[in-house]
RNA sequence: GCGGGUGUAGCUCAGUGGCAGAGCGUCGGCUUCCCAAGCCGAUAAUGUGGGUUCGAUUCCCAUCACCCGCUCCA
């Protein structure tokens, strides 16, 4: 039996805890903007540092880098993000529906077995197209459009003092093509042979027509990126073994599977350089939403900066001396959604036998912002406590809280998932022994303190 | 972005064209000491900006944010 929750019940814990605050607030707010306090950055440090753990340090084949936000604008055009990511848009007056005028014609023409594609076209010849052929609104079945308005999904700065055209930047709309114009360079100074992947974590900006859902979808954001290069032909292989990867990740870090489904992309689906590509979704309060795309892009990437640049990419094998351009798997992840599933994986609502309600967030202690709390059983074992904390802060980020009942305490921290309570008492001057509470079990075990460290050490494990 | 709804302490909700109230929470004190006990005290709010009015939290306008539907993506 799977319990769910509204999305409006972790917003609140979040906002109540100082995970996730909504931005600007004290200036009435910024849309879709969302700021993480106190617990959210331990938390979300927590899983990109997993990330980076499992496809980085631990992984034979992948190295990591960082590149910059800001790139040559060319980089855009190479990437197809200044054509692809320009949606001419249009409403109709009529019924306020919203289209994109080179669908629009596409759709006309396919059902009049008429030979164009609009891919190209200006604003102009768009609306006069469809002003000749008088196409009518698909949904009302009126014409009484809008004019055509470029919705670039990009946002644009500028680079210097003068703010005119030729010193216009973009913000990265993905990390990935910071990795293919540095795909050489890591090359070379790893002497990495194919396979091999790059990794990278970083800020993300796309102005989404439609943001929402807290977290889920908003203008600026994390992505956690690997591009893995291969040698043609193996390409499916490897994306297969992505596909697998990826999915394990998310289940060794304790996430439900019954919430986790593998979508593969229909043939007519796929972008036009991708053989094969697959989103892993996961079972949100609003649905089911797309957390993890992995997509074969064969040599696109690679092969369109080769153009633009001039520059080689191909790679000779040293065992056959072949030349080739490598092909490309992207497992594409958004660091601030796999935050946000894990969350509400996490949220769990327990009655107890008084029938009153334990909230409990139940996150891989990897995850966990605070991997212990510590409290003295009462304010005059606090100096003891306080010792213990300075100890184990060297190694963990632990909490101490000396005020109110033990069993309000408890609660404090099963809020914040904390995973593991470590309470002082008198034994503990006595003996030197504490008592570890559990946060799922509630179970309560008795240790020496000089085994605290490696208690807590093991419970990280994933 | 379009249509509909909602904005009062950190949270959940009262209330009024003329001093803004409770419960929970938080903090302090007493008490208790291994699962939200009790008592005492403290804390803090009308989203923002205009307008009408002697006076607006209340009426009007705008704006911002949130919620519910329609279009996109990681």
């Amino acid at each position: 039996m799977e319990k769910s929750f509204s999305m409006d019940k972790i917003v609140a814990l979040c906002k109540n805890r100082g995970f996730i605050f909504a931005g600007s607030e004290i200036y009435g707010g910024l849309a879709n903007t969302w700021d993480y306090g106190p617990l959210g950055v331990e938390f979300k440090n927590n899983v990109k540092k997993a990330w980076w753990k499992k496809f980085v340090q631990e992984n034979p084949y992948n190295v990591g880098m960082d590149a910059a936000i800001l790139m040559n604008p060319e980089t855009w055009v190479a990437s197809g993000h200044v054509g692809n990511f320009n949606d001419p848009l249009m409403d109709c007056k009529e019924c306020k529906a919203r289209f994109r005028a080179d669908k629009l014609i596409e759709n006309y023409a396919n059902s009049n077995s008429i030979e164009i594609h609009p891919d190209g076209w200006s604003n102009d010849e768009m609306m006069a197209y469809i002003a000749e052929n008088e196409i009518c609104c698909p949904e009302c079945g009126k014409r009484n459009f809008t004019s055509i308005r470029k919705f670039n999904m990009m946002f644009k700065t500028f680079q210097g003092v003068n703010e005119d055209t030729a010193s216009e930047l973009y913000l990265r709309p993905e990390t990935a093509q910071g990795i293919f114009v540095n795909f050489k360079n890591v090359q070379r100074t790893t002497r990495r042979k194919i396979p091999f992947g790059i990794a990278q974590i970083g800020k993300t900006f796309r102005n989404e027509i439609t943001p929402g859902n807290f977290t889920f979808r908003t203008r600026e954001f994390e992505q956690m990126e690997l591009e893995f290069f291969c040698e043609p032909g193996t390409d499916l292989k490897w994306y297969e073994y992505w596909k697998a990867f990826c999915k394990q990740f998310l289940l060794n870090l304790g996430m439900n599977p019954e919430k986790i489904k593998l979508r593969e992309h229909e043939q007519k689906e796929l972008s036009h350089y991708s053989n094969g590509t697959t989103d892993v979704e996961f079972l949100y309060p609003f649905g089911w939403g797309e957390l993890w795309g992995i997509s074969s892009r064969t040599d696109f990437d690679l092969k369109s900066h080769s153009k633009h640049s001039g520059i080689s990419f191909e790679y000779q094998d040293p065992f056959t001396n072949e030349k080739y351009v490598p092909y490309c798997i992207e497992p594409s992840l958004g660091a601030d959604r796999v935050a946000l599933a894990f969350l509400c994986d996490a949220y769990d609502e327990e009655t107890l036998e008084g029938g009153d309600i334990r909230n409990v967030l139940r996150l891989h202690p990897a995850l966990a912002p605070y991997k212990a709390a510590i409290l003295p059983l009462q304010k005059k074992l606090s100096d003891k406590a306080r010792d213990i904390v300075s100890e184990l802060s060297k190694y963990f980020m632990v909490d101490f809280d000396e005020t109110g009942a033990i069993g309000k305490r408890y609660r404090r921290q099963d809020e914040i998932g904390t995973p593991m309570c470590i309470t002082i008492d008198f034994d503990t001057i006595e003996d030197g022994t504490v008592t570890v509470r559990d946060r799922d079990t509630m179970a309560q075990i008795r240790l020496k303190i000089d085994a605290l460290k490696s208690y807590i050490e093991d419970k990280l494990e994933f």
